[in-house]
DNA sequence: TCTAAATGTGAAGTGTTTTTCACATTTTCC
DNA sequence: GGAAAATGTGAAAAACACTTCACATTTAGA
């Protein structure tokens, strides 16, 4: 299923009813909850965005803006009667991810939802996007030797890398040398030696942590 | 330099430069040392084979094969002056490579040396392989994720993955959950559900490791 | 027992990574 | 300056990883 989950905290019934159809007609799957502390309850599951009024009975929007961030990774869309800059900006810095004021039109409030959601998808890449870089660096063990070779020896010329690694074909190890300074793990200096950069003297502590965590 | 570093541990001064001259010739770098004491301050460089005299005045060759294991991961070979199985078999327990007499005849101690050469060869590779099961296995986002899920749900079945993470042909989870049974990460139980073997268990460590360090 | 869902296999196709080779340019040092 | 060594490029081939599909078998539940 690839529904996203929208979970409405209002305490206006005739608005949530009204979000619900429409939410539900655009394609979302919708929960809803008619104030803070019930919202809490059901946060659990796994929802995509929260569309959360600022101004409730019981726990005020803000306070229960604050305790969703703790709990879920869920995009909060603030919602007010009356927009203020004021509002706007606070529940922004609280960790709100976009805002609309009541009389929204259905549209916008459409639109908020769907870049809401492009976000989500963005950051999430991006985050795999180093993991596997990161990764599949270190998944081929030529890199690997180069990697750890240039942690002894600080600094190292193409020929010596070859040689070290009784590598025939050099252009060989020019391979995995670009491909390492593709993802700046390795950098080349002036005199055309290369070396670690900062992070991948981080990546080889990894390698270390591996090798250990691996090899007891 | 592709040349295998010696250390001659013997208290017989023809009999060590008789080696030194024999090894030489055969394209080994050579050291000596002619006690215990005097070895283990040695070895701090790295041998790569150890010949280890089994009588000798102080330390005797059992004492230093002992401190040797402890601080060096140089193969040592003893050597002994009446070949007796008791003599070898405490070596061998004690942690010692191989074992040959004394009156030896030269070939056999050549061949000897390269035997534990080939071993220390095969070991490294062996060592190599693991790792490159293990990263291979972490650099697919798929794969990754099923580590996850795992450690999550404990237990999980292939029709929950195909769901979870929202692949629309359960072939294709198979052919992960494959790959990750292949390199032991994961296991099948007699149910058919999947779950973490301790291995698996200490990659996703090594997971959330990497995950802090590279995101710093 | 019968059906639907779950689990699995193997082959063919697609795409990516790695290797190899033929060659060009730059640097080093006599 | 010129030869030898070092560094590099790009394209083709080979190897490998991943996906897709068509279909077979097993399992669970009405």
């Amino acid at each position: 299923m690839n529904e996203k989950k929208i979970l409405i905290i209002d305490d206006d019934e005739e608005l949530r009813s009204n979000l619900v159809e429409i939410l539900t007609d655009s394609g979302y799957y919708t929960e809803t909850a008619c104030n803070g502390e019930e919202a809490l309850q059901k946060i659990t599951s796994g929802f995509d965005v929260v569309l959360l009024d600022f101004m409730m009975p019981g726990m005020n929007g803000l306070e229960v803006l604050a305790e969703l961030n703790k709990i879920s990774p869920a995009k909060v869309i603030m919602i007010t009667a009356f927009a203020t800059t004021d509002n706007a900006v606070s529940a922004i810095k609280s960790g709100a991810s976009d805002y609309v004021s009541k009389p929204f039109m259905i549209d916008n409030l459409l639109v908020t939802i769907k870049r809401v959601l492009e976000e989500t998808r963005f950051e999430k890449n991006l985050l795999k996007f180093d993991m596997d870089f990161t990764l599949s660096s270190l998944a081929n063990p030529i890199r690997r030797n180069i990697i750890r070779l240039l942690h002894v020896h600080e600094k190292m010329r193409l020929m010596e890398f070859t040689r070290e690694l009784e590598i025939s074909d050099h252009t060989k190890v020019i391979f995995h040398l670009k491909s390492l300074k593709g993802s700046h793990i390795i950098c080349q200096n002036r005199d055309k030696s290369y070396s670690l950069t900062q992070e991948g003297s981080k990546l080889f502590d990894c390698l270390v942590i591996l090798d250990c965590h691996i090899n007891t």
